[in-house]
DNA sequence: TGTACATCAGTGAACGCGCGTTCACTGATGTAC
DNA sequence: TGTACATCAGTGAACGCGCGTTCACTGATGTAC
């Protein structure tokens, strides 16, 4: 174990990432139920016993596709909020991330669909993918903190027997949040990606057309459902 | 070709919905994707070759379900709108139907999963789906439509850069209803599948705990964003 | 610096499995005269 | 009503295929003394 690796260590290293490359590769092509790792095996000009070496098998490797994609969507998400100049409205941060999700969708449908599409049969996800799913949800949470402390947010309607629940969320993962807020903005990541997996598997097909302008008003009015667009 | 149909046409319509019933079963345990003729063939105690006598294919096989899920949901949305009284608001009428797709979804998540989640690889809906997949969306169309031509519609704002493709939705499905009413059925469309798929794909888990109140009220505000609920 | 040993990547053959589809066939059901 | 023929459901064997995983092995790389 040394800071410079040796050869060993690194060609480790190049390896498991040619093979998950590999597979997002058929992933793109072939979708993930179709993901062998004999076809990955001889497209890299191994032996299809050889990759037991980096995983221990073919839902291993799933899994460490569904974090790395997570984690793309995840920080594409992040970053596009980092990008926004601090003046910015909270609607321009709100919007800005969902056009991030779903240019990262757009371009990697196949890594989309593995994890916001049906559940791969025979497969259930372990705790490892728990974190890196939960990314998307926090940026968007972090947007309406920011409103909340800066020029305040104007909380939903909220019907009494989601009271409870409501204040459940907020003190699970927004305890500086109004409940109103916090259910809310759970609707709304479910509804941002509602939206995406309907371009994405081909739901609006010959429905919508000029999509940007559509998916924009509808962030848009995502942003006007958790509160960040104060009322004039 | 007669009304009163022989023993041959008749067992013929009975093994057919006999086979179809066994691959909801499979499909239901194992997914679209572990749909096999020979295990569905296996199970009614035929020889697998003889499904062919029923199915020139697996991928036909496939599309009568498909066809058959999309008319089955899109039913429950048409008869959940059937049975609320005349004098029921535009709102009370979108959450049931809502409610309906929601509650079809989650007793049927495998069938649900066919159509709405991601699409099976190396397969091309036919035409055939199209109809039938429109059903859910026309019912909602209707709502507003009667909602536009009783007490009013509250059309939602409507950004410039969406004007020109607002008013071609309007043109091609529902020409009596504002630009701005139409795009934003569609939008509430999606998110409402949104919603629906998160919940039965399991990215609620341990986010959502009291599903129904939670679910009643993103309907409600779904029947807000197209403008159901006047303002006071 | 050199040697002996341990670690590890990759090989190649094999196991057992299930799949979709085709084909020539048998025998029962339906139809025309 | 009876007979000859056509239609059709279902059989059973076979084709060629790809899959995940295991296992004993070879040979190269790394480590301890």
């Amino acid at each position: 174990m040394s800071t410079v690796q040796g050869a060993r260590a690194r060609a480790r290293i190049e390896v498991t990432a040619a093979i998950k490359d590999e597979a997002r590769k058929q992933l793109a092509a072939d979708g993930a139920t179709r993901l062998s790792l004999r076809a990955v095996a001889r497209e890299l000009g191994m032996v299809s016993s050889a990759l037991y070496r980096y995983f221990p098998s073919r839902d291993e490797l799933l899994t460490a596709l569904i974090v790395d994609a997570y984690d793309a969507v995840g920080e594409a998400a992040e970053q596009a909020l980092a990008r926004q100049r601090a003046a910015a409205s909270p609607a321009a941060r709100w919007t800005a991330v969902c056009r991030a999700v779903r240019a990262w969708a757009l371009a990697h449908p196949h890594e989309y669909a593995l994890i916001y599409g049906s559940p791969v049969p025979g497969y259930t996800a372990p705790e490892a993918t728990v974190g890196p799913a939960a990314r998307v949800g926090l940026v968007l949470i972090s947007i309406a903190r920011d409103a909340h402390q800066g020029k305040g947010i104007a909380p939903p309607p909220l019907a009494a027997p989601l009271r409870a629940e409501a204040e459940r969320m907020a003190a699970d993962f927004a305890p500086d949040l109004p409940p109103a807020v916090a259910a809310a903005l759970v609707a709304a990541w479910a509804q941002l990606f509602g939206l995406v997996s309907f371009e994405v598997f081909g739901q609006f097909h010959r429905v919508v057309e000029d999509r940007e302008p559509f998916f924009a008003q509808a962030a848009e009015q995502l942003a006007r459902s958790v509160g960040l667009v104060l009322p004039a």
